[in-house]
RNA sequence: GGAGAGAUGUCCGAGUUGGUUUAAGGAGCUGGUCUUGAAAACCAGUGUGCCUUUACGGGUACCUAGGGUUCGAAUCCCUAUCUCUCCGCCA
């Protein structure tokens, strides 16, 4: 959510900006009911200034054995009047919050116009891995490796699923306790939160109400989690923090449930879109003058886990299109992929500002002021695995078919090498 | 799944035959007095949103949420959500 002050103040600067992710937007409309929304204000609540008065003097009247019936019937009238601008108030406030809500995020100020093709590149790790034999895809491997199962996946769930089988299981449990382990280290604290959550969490995370086609929806009104950055993001919902609970770093870890509706592309095959995978996910909450410092940290911690495994991968930043739409600024990370010739994205890391603060009311206060601030929130995925396992199959491959295992992995899995 | 009880300000908690409660009382917190310092005691203050105001301030809404009745609702009625207790079922 946008902050209104800023729309009533400088209609033009907030358009300009919204135009960079390619969004058009008129802001005669909600002016002009924003007006009328303090008209009918300072009207009603005059009547309930005046309403409330004289419902504290018809008891005394009555007291006094006085006859209030004048009063009595004219009040009718002002509670009928009453009655009538509430309606027309609630009508007003509804357009304009509906608008409002409906609004993306103002990209940052550095991030670029236009969408993924001004992306920039920020940094690259590591080498192209080059093949003095015929390597397979990461669908290839899994299968004759006995990692993945799609077809009985698909048995199971139908299309966009499948299942990790006997070492497969074992190596994406390894990714996942790796990553784990890594945040925990790192001092951050581990949150198992429900999968299944109610429309409130959606609307703050900003997936409501534009993009409710693309998630789970289930019988209770719940909806699958299409990512726990949902439920991180509304742990504080409504809450006003002190100074001192700032920032607060979080991580967690649920299987991620999308619909993905009509997304798949021939070249997608394998684990690169599914309905279901498994992701950690990193989140902050911080004073506004802090979350570009705790940004920073999260993409180095992103950074540090790919690292570690040693996949060739490329950081990008991202133009103002490409950025979801809750989102001020993300960098992503991308993993090479040798069977598609390209780097697949596993990891988001966003700067969400006050955007998500203000949906959800997530405010606090700082030592000695009155005053209430709106939050900050940084989501980065820490990280998403169903990306990882294909590159780790495909990077590290041999020409035997076998896959070498990384580092971090071993223990885990007792062996460095998959046969 | 069945039956019952409940949800009040930062917390505890009173108020539920509708009208000096526009929420008592207590605790906590902040400031002050006192004190060498602290504690205790005493005094004062202590929520959020919105409208209005240069400012001081004024107004309005909020007793889980949403509707309804009424001149007037924390209090009465309806619906939803959540919590607790008991029974049933169950990993």
């Amino acid at each position: 959510m946008l902050d209104i002050q800023k729309i009533r103040q400088t209609p033009d600067e907030v358009a300009a900006a919204l135009a960079k992710r390619g969004y058009e937007v008129d802001f005669a409309d909600f002016l002009g009911l924003d007006a009328k929304r303090k008209e009918i204000i300072s009207e009603v609540e005059s009547l309930k200034a005046e309403r409330n008065s004289v419902s504290r003097e018809i008891p005394q009247i009555k007291k006094q054995g006085g006859d209030a019936s004048e009063l009595l019937s004219k009040m009718k009238t002002v509670s009928d009047r009453i009655k009538e601008l509430d309606e027309a108030q609630k009508t007003v406030e509804t357009e304009i919050h509906d608008f409002i809500a409906g609004l993306p995020n103002l990209p940052d100020e550095d991030v670029v116009a236009g969408g993924k093709e001004n992306n920039e590149v920020v940094s690259v790790y590591g080498e192209m891995p080059e093949f003095d034999f015929e390597f397979k895809d990461h669908v290839d491997l899994a299968t004759s490796l006995g990692l993945i199962d799609y077809e009985r996946g698909a048995k199971l769930g139908g299309n966009g699923f499948w299942l990790y089988t006997g070492v497969g299981a074992k190596i994406e449990w390894a990714l996942l306790n790796y990553f784990i382990t890594e945040h925990i280290k790192d001092g951050y604290e581990f949150i198992l939160p429900p999968h299944m959550l109610n429309y409130e969490c959606g609307y703050t995370a900003g997936q409501f109400p534009k993009f409710k086609e693309d998630v789970f929806k289930l019988e209770t009104g719940n909806f699958m989690l299409p990512t726990s950055e949902t439920a991180l993001v509304n742990l504080y919902r409504d809450e006003i923090l002190s100074e001192d609970d700032l920032p607060k770093r979080l991580f967690s870890y649920t299987p991620c449930y999308r619909r993905e509706a009509g997304s798949y592309r021939s070249d997608e095959r394998g684990m690169i879109r599914g309905h279901q995978f498994n992701k950690v996910e990193m989140f902050a909450f911080t004073k506004p003058e802090e979350s570009d410092a705790l940004h920073k940290e999260l993409i180095e911690k992103a950074c540090r886990l790919v690292e570690g495994l040693g996949l060739h991968y490329r950081l990008s930043k991202l133009a103002a299109g490409d950025v979801s739409a809750s989102m001020a600024t993300t960098y992503d990370i991308e993993v090479y992929l040798p069977s598609m010739g390209i780097y697949k994205e596993v990891s988001s890391i966003s700067n969400a500002r006050d955007y998500q603060a203000r949906r959800g009311m997530m405010r606090f206060k700082r030592e000695g002021s009155k005053k209430t601030e709106y939050i900050h929130t940084l989501n980065g995925s820490g990280l998403a695995t169903s990306r990882v396992l294909p590159a780790i199959l495909e990077q590290f491959q041999n020409a035997d078919g076998s896959v070498n295992v990384p580092n971090p992995l071993q223990a885990f899995l007792g062996t460095d090498v998959i046969k």
